[in-house]
DNA sequence: GTATATTTCAAATGCTTATTTGAAATATAC
DNA sequence: GTATATTTCAAATAAGCATTTGAAATATAC
């Protein structure tokens, strides 16, 4: 587990790649600087030396995090944009849940933990990161709820795809009992997941379509 | 804030009363005694000598938290058992949403912490008393998807609304600018909320019965 | 009303963990 | 190669917090 195994890494980026996983599995308060040290094969006073202290480590890691994520899987899916709303909103989605599934990826695991505390802590920064994202989404869903919706219909549309995404956070770090396994939704599914969340929200958002044309 | 308007009940039972409250604002980890004890008017030592230790309070505080929100919300709200399976589901996913909206209602936001941590603390009575309810629910998706439909089809669907409600939990704790809050979800929509997930779902859910019907 | 049991309390204890320190080791500059 | 800057380290410090203690207060039983 350690990362012992690249010792030609320099000791801050050691001790980025190992905060941000172990920050993502334990949460900001649960994670100890020792552990951190240890994994990262480096001195207690490390931390202290390269970064200040745990929290500014914490921030840093959580940016780094963003910034791995963010490589392995473009937040647009890769999706050429002159294809249909449907197909860029297939690719986000796509996108968003192969982050979440990803094990070596940690963005949203911290933001998952840092959502369900009050440390606060990204507060800002998060919201720079991720308005954009969420305002790319919108924007698709926009175009398929048509003309006929407002901004409240675009705003809950978005709440379920993203609720049904960042469901998948729950089951990530939660081992199960062998008997709870069989019912509840598991990461080896995610790729099925994902499709299922497209097949399903595409339907959802024209139904709330329908729903809005028959009423005016 | 604090429970002194009721100096009439028991010590004991003012502990219950705010741990339930200051544990699922704060988590297991970031409520202290110290806190508890003085939002419950009482001395330090007193969840010592009537719960044995913070872990024990905890539990008895979330199993607290379990009847009163059950007491406030029946898990099937309230809906008539002859009714179509389309109508039993909208009860569940408005009960749900009532439970999580509700400010007095505190057991799924301490579920909400559970599940971000590895504390694991609730994990055996937790299944003991989801495992049911999830079953309950996907009763009705299974009448709604159809023969054709598999397991799996089955436990997509739950997580999908199950994800849509909880991501109600996301917002119920988060202060946000004045600016991000116009864009976001908001506990002031709950209700229409519900509704929308209502509708969004039972979309799904048939898209996936057309899906499979189609195919075979 | 007295004896006994229960409950409250302020202070002390002890453990965990972030942070600091100053010396030792290592790298860099010239 | 020497001087200077950077980095590592073991040990010390300090703060936060759960838990314990034993005496004091209060309630209960008879």
């Amino acid at each position: 587990m350690a990362d012992n195994s690249l010792p030609r890494l320099k000791t801050s980026q050691r001790l980025l790649v190992n905060a941000s996983r172990i920050f993502a599995e334990k949460g900001y308060q649960d994670a100890t600087i020792a552990e951190i040290c240890e994994q990262a094969v480096t001195n207690i006073a490390s931390v202290n030396y390269h970064f200040g202290d745990k929290e500014n480590l914490y921030l840093e890691a959580w940016r780094y995090a963003f910034q791995q994520d963010l490589k392995a899987h473009p937040s647009d899916g890769g999706v050429d944009q002159n294809t249909s709303a449907e197909h860029r909103l297939k690719g986000r989605i796509l996108s968003l849940i192969a982050r979440i599934a990803d094990p070596n990826s940690h963005f949203f695991a911290i933001v998952h933990k840092e959502m369900a505390h009050q440390t606060r802590l990204l507060e800002k920064i998060m919201e720079q990161e991720i308005n954009p994202e969420r305002e790319a989404m919108n924007k698709l869903i926009r175009e398929l709820l048509g003309d006929k919706a407002d901004e409240k219909h675009v705003q809950f549309c978005h709440a379920s795809i993203i609720g049904q995404c960042f469901h998948l956070l729950k089951v990530k770090h939660i081992k199960l009992n062998e008997e709870t396994r069989r019912y509840v939704l598991s990461m080896d599914d995610a790729e099925a997941f994902a499709e299922h969340v497209v097949e399903f929200s595409l339907a959802g958002i024209q139904a709330i379509r329908q729903q809005n044309e028959r009423k005016t």
